[in-house]
DNA sequence: GTGCTTGCAAACGTTTTGCAGACTC
DNA sequence: GAGTCTGCAAAACGTTTGCAAGCAC
């Protein structure tokens, strides 16, 4: 990934080392607040508007993802880790569905509006098991 | 639905008359800041507080829901026009989808997590038939 | 008259931006 | 040394809240 980033003559500081640790440690849904105190030790003075600048940097290349589970804050991933989610209303659990839970829907919607989906930018809403009445 | 408001304890007033009416008007996707323009004849003062209060109020009592498309604000319609949306990333573009789109999604999701989905309130993201490339 | 509703202004939480200084290459 | 990155502070955005005055019932 440094390379990518030299490649693209973007600069390898202290802080995109450090968040990229942080991503590549405990890769599950965290929101940039979460990934700056996650960060700290490394870089203890890293701005939380550094942190979106740099995920989106990282976002531009491809590296990382962000989604949406609601209405809070957004969360970031590996690309190669992105999931589909369902986030239940009443008490917020999230599940991470497969991929291929999508590809039917994919493949309707393709067929009838020739609409290419990404079912992991948006988590998809509902209740969960334990929270339906 | 004045009625309901009654039965419920509720006033009826005019900034809720009008924006009844604005609801009832043009019955596509619309934000609670088009709305407070929209009602700008009926109800010159109407303030934005008041329009989220009210359309709140209208959600409990199921006359309405709202939407997210994406980044921006969200969208409101009255219930019973419901639909699931496809939202292109790179134009803005709106599909509506009609619900039954999301039927196996909806029993797949169901037997295998036993989560009931919503999916009419996040749109779905993608790229549309023009932006794909 | 009771108490729900309103306008206003101010706060909220998340994200973006402008700027001068610090750093990578 | 050129030009990218950073911290800081302030703004932007959509939405919510506290309060005193206003209105429906």
């Amino acid at each position: 990934v440094l390379d990518l980033l030299r490649a693209r003559g973007s600069r390898v500081t202290t802080s995109r080392r450090a968040l990229l640790h942080a991503l590549f440690d405990t890769p599950r849904d965290r929101t940039a607040e979460d990934l700056a105190a996650e960060i700290h030790d490394a870089a203890p003075d890293m701005n939380i508007s550094t942190v979106y600048r740099n995920l989106d940097e990282l976002e531009r290349l491809g590296v990382v993802t962000h989604t949406h589970l609601g209405h809070g804050p957004a969360t970031y991933n590996l690309a190669n880790l992105a999931r589909g989610h369902l986030v239940c209303d009443s008490c917020g659990a999230v599940i991470e569905a497969p991929g291929e839970i999508f590809d039917r829907l994919s493949a309707e919607v393709e067929l009838r509006f020739g609409f290419d989906i990404d079912p992991n930018h948006f988590a998809i809403p509902g209740k969960c098991r334990g929270c339906r009445q």
